[in-house]
RNA sequence: GGGUCAUUAACUCAGUUGGUUCAGAGUGUCGCCUUGACAGGGCGGAAGUCAUUGGUUCGAAUCCAAUAUGACCCACCA
């Protein structure tokens, strides 16, 4: 056969993979079969391949091949996200290197720079999760950008402005104001920072008193319209319906009385700028305030900002408080954490604006989406995400959908006036300009007429209609692919983006099919280093995901992601667990050189060791199988690896292949061998969706196969009934051999030394040649009375001696004397147990059992080393 | 401020309705071995008052309460 020394994982890799794509075994569609679909969550289309991505992909791929072994029609939909402001941030980023700003350039032509960046890097990272072995379905690679993508959620905007779901509205939005584009609450990050608590004195008109004010941004008393107080603020009743000055602006502006204010925080009294905070927007609708907006989008203070204009924000705050100072208005400065609100791109500190965008109406998409995780309609993995989800889905606010970008689907809505409320929304402008028409009364209007609005949709809007979109579902709700895959099986996902993705799929969901896009959703956790640190690139500590690839092999990565990963919760990743998995495949590896070594003896009849221990594994990987199955059940992946990762290394190598092992020099029976490799083989079957690589490979070279059984299409272990018999007859032959072994090691027994039973009841026939081989020992018989000499041990109830003059019997009677006296200290507390008659009486009839069967085994055993110390006193 | 989760061997984690011989695994560690698949190996050890304190129970790592520490999520306290 010659396979070599060595196993190059990276050889088999690329001829594996290409293998698989040739005989397009990764492509679906639709087909008799049941389907089993995952849709990919798609990268960044210019993002790199890092650590989260590859956890996820490996899951997801896992997941898959399994499925397609279990018969199902499997289909992963790949595909790749623009990410609307990442993506933008770098192509502008890339132009000011060139020395190229954006607002020289027009819309069309920063969107052919945008197209050439996306077509020069886009999809890199999808040929990184081929090299990883992802068997996605790369026919149907979609992006979100595509144009039946984006003509989808046009049609999907359209749609619910009809139903009266979006809106336009002029609100308090947070800004980005180094993007210079809104960005919904979710792409917001609070933190905790370190600032100052200002108190500063405004005077009161008419009179020398001062009120004092507590803020912790003074550079936005240039906006304050009024000064608010608690009405029941006994300090400040005598200024009810009084006015106060605003220093450096000099305006004079009312106190107001509202019930918002804390006495208790700060000075009880409250500087109030309706323009740039959200509460203070509130307390201007309610009190009727003047809004004065003193910035401008780039985050510097406009001619409202008097002479500090074009200062930006954080340097209009320190002349402030200094002009302040010098004024004495200033009347103390404290220390005070609060938390500041960050952009998620750009972590630029996001400034609440005043402004107009596009709102999604948020409370009745929810609801359906609401009850479908509540009554289990749709699965979350861990459970625990249950109550995050509940209480966000029940406090949600309206989903604002409009961003002052250009990379991104531009809003169908048409401007036909100078008016921005006369306005149509239609799918074209063909459309719109019908509509404008029926709507003006103007039959003259033309598409010239009209002014599409500037702004792009979120780019969640886009992907919230994934599962649906990518099967062509909105534009064609009864087209047969989407009839077939959807709602989809499986989603694989990090807990970050529940709200910002997940939720929302949900809704699109039943707002678009009246069905849950997924039935299970596994949330996997976070990916940190060896010291529990998130990986970043600031930090250095994110391994180079490919090179890891490239080092230990795509299995051996698979394998050492998976090793380290329960559902939801964060794992530490070490590269050491990358070496574990190369060590595993490398075990498997010369497991196979082994059985390829052998030469193969057909006259011989099958030798009865062999087909003891073919017989015991038999039944061993059944139960295995049984576990891992219900680990896949309950989405345990790494518990199924490990699982598996143990039967073949211990049971496998370790018992099995130790018990067939010819004599050195001998060959093996022909039927042996053959029921090796079949055992061989189911190994690889259950090893497949976790090391696609090395399975294909080995089962190849077990065994000439076509094109057609391939194992990727191969099938998943049948279910059989286990035998518990033999294997509980097993694991004691196999503690004896671990005894004698121990035992042999700290006497330095010699080999062949025979092994004794006393007990005429227990049957030693059916596994001495079991013992005599792996044990190394002569026989195992059962004696009449009790050897002299003898060195003793236990297994269950059963003991074994063998004849050995000992160098120092005080020592084994003290070790006898040790188990001994542990023994029955057992058997008082059992006893104690038993004749507590609460617990007799209480405690179920199994579990009393148990307790009686305990105690009649330490008798037993207490006899046995009884009679045993005897024997060595004489 | 509200909430969720975690705390078990040196490390990373299991422990699935409380109940089989006084808590398991993988890694690491320590001994011994290894020219016959594999030192990327074999065999055998050692290692834990299950965070703390109470409570429920015949019985608690497991259920309840409080405390401590840590992580995350949500929220408009200037």
């Amino acid at each position: 056969m010659g396979s070599p020394e060595k196993l190059n994982a990276n050889q088999i890799a690329e001829k594996w993979y290409s293998y698989w794509l040739e005989h397009k075994y990764f492509h679906s569609q639709p087909d008799e079969r049941r389907p089993y679909t995952i849709v990919i969550p798609p990268p960044n289309v210019t993002g790199v391949l890092h650590m989260g991505h590859m956890m996820n992909n490996t899951l997801q791929d896992v997941l898959i091949r399994r499925a397609r072994m279990l018969g199902f029609n499997a289909c992963w939909v790949p595909g790749t996200d623009h990410a609307s402001i990442a993506t933008e941030a770098k192509v502008v980023q890339k132009l000011a290197n060139e020395g190229v700003k954006k607002e020289d350039l027009s819309r069309d032509e920063f969107l052919g720079h945008a197209w050439q960046w996306t077509d020069d890097h886009g999809g890199i990272i999808l040929d990184q999760l081929k090299k990883l072995g992802c068997s996605c379905d790369w026919d149907r690679t979609k992006f979100t950008l595509d144009p039946e993508m984006t003509e989808s959620v046009l049609q999907v905007f359209v749609d619910l402005y009809e139903r009266g779901l979006i809106y336009r509205g002029y609100r308090m939005v947070n800004w980005d104001p180094e993007a210079q584009t809104t960005l919904s609450d979710e792409e917001v990050i609070h933190e905790e920072k370190q600032g100052n608590l200002y108190h500063i004195a405004y005077r009161v008109v008419g009179s020398e008193e001062k009120i004092t004010i507590a803020t912790t941004r003074p550079e936005t008393l240039m906006g304050d319209t009024a000064v608010a107080i608690h009405p029941e603020d006994e300090r400040f009743k005598h200024l009810h319906g009084k006015k106060v000055i605003v220093p450096i602006v000099e305006r004079e502006v009312p106190i107001i009385i509202d019930d918002y204010v804390d006495i208790e925080f700060g000075t009880g009294c409250l500087k109030v700028t309706p323009a740039h905070d959200e509460n203070d927007k509130a307390l201007g609708d309610k009190h009727n305030l003047a809004f004065v907006d003193i910035f401008n989008p780039d985050g510097t203070l406009n001619k409202e900002g008097l002479h500090l204009e074009g200062k930006d924000r954080f340097h209009a705050r320190k002349l402030i408080v200094k002009e302040l100072e010098k004024s004495g208005e200033l009347v103390s400065t404290k220390p005070h954490t609060h938390k500041v609100g960050l952009s998620e791109r750009t972590k630029a500190v996001v400034e609440p604006r005043l402004s107009d965008q596009w709102f999604l109406k948020m409370e009745q998409l929810a609801k359906p989406a609401l009850s479908a995780v509540e009554d289990g309609t749709v699965k979350l993995f861990p459970k625990k995400f249950m109550n995050t989800y509940r209480h966000w889905m029940s406090n949600i606010r309206d989903w604002n959908i409009s961003r002052q970008l250009w990379w991104g689907q531009q809003i169908p809505a048409y401007y036909y006036g100078p008016d921005k409320q006369d306005f149509v929304v239609a799918l074209t402008q063909e459309k719109a300009v019908e509509k404008a028409r029926v709507k003006t009364n103007n039959p003259t209007l033309s598409i010239a007429d009209l002014t599409q609005d500037e702004d792009v949709l979120d780019t969640w809007f886009s992907s919230w209609l994934w599962p649906i979109s990518v099967f062509d579902g909105i534009r064609n709700p009864d087209n047969d692919e989407v009839q077939y895959y959807y709602p989809t099986q499986d989603l694989v996902t990090g807990p970050d983006i529940l709200f910002f993705w997940v939720a929302r799929m949900i809704m699109s969901g039943y707002t678009f099919r009246d069905a849950q896009p997924f039935q299970n959703v596994y949330l996997t956790g976070l990916v940190r280093d060896n010291q529990g640190r998130k990986m970043s690139k600031q930090l250095g500590n994110s391994p180079n995901a490919l090179g890891l690839i490239d080092k230990y092999g795509a299995d051996s990565v698979r394998v050492g992601l998976l090793l380290s990963s329960a559902a939801g919760n964060d794992l530490l990743f070490d590269e050491a667990l990358c070496q574990q998995g190369k060590n595993f495949a490398n075990k498997i590896w010369n497991a196979h050189r082994l059985l390829q070594g052998w030469e193969i003896d057909d006259s011989i009849s099958q030798d009865s060791v062999a087909k003891q221990g073919i017989e015991w594994y038999k039944y061993k990987f059944q139960k295995e199988l049984t576990i891992v199955n219900d680990h896949f059940d309950k989405y345990r992946i790494s518990d199924a690896l490990m699982s598996i990762y143990k039967l073949i290394w211990d049971d496998f190598c370790s018992w099995l292949l130790e018990l067939v092992k010819p004599s050195y020099g001998k060959p093996i029976d022909s039927q042996t061998h053959a029921e090796v490799v079949e055992i061989f083989e189911n190994n690889l079957r259950l090893l497949h969706p976790f090391m696609p690589f090395l399975s294909e490979e080995l089962w190849h070279v077990l065994g000439t196969r076509s094109a057609e059984e391939a194992l990727i299409v191969s099938s998943w272990p049948k279910s059989e009934k286990v035998n518990e018999n033999v294997l509980r007859i097993f694991s004691h032959t196999m503690e004896m051999v671990s005894s004698i072994r121990a035992i042999r090691m700290q006497k330095n027994i010699p080999m062949k030394t025979p092994l004794q039973l006393i007990e005429e009841t227990k049957q030693v026939d059916y596994y001495e040649q079991v013992v005599c081989k792996l044990a190394s020992i002569d026989s195992c018989t059962v004696a009449k009375e009790m050897p002299e000499q003898v060195l003793s041990f236990r297994v269950g109830t059963s003991a074994y001696f063998m004849p050995f003059s000992l160098d120092n019997p005080v020592e084994e009677m003290r070790k006898l004397e040790e188990e001994l006296s542990y023994q029955k200290g057992f058997l008082q507390s059992v006893q104690k147990k038993l004749s507590n008659s609460r617990f007799v009486d209480n405690a179920p009839e199994s579990v009393v059992a148990v307790e009686r069967k305990k105690e009649s085994d330490a008798h037993e055993k207490i006899k046995h080393i009884e009679q045993q110390l005897a024997q060595l006193q004489r």
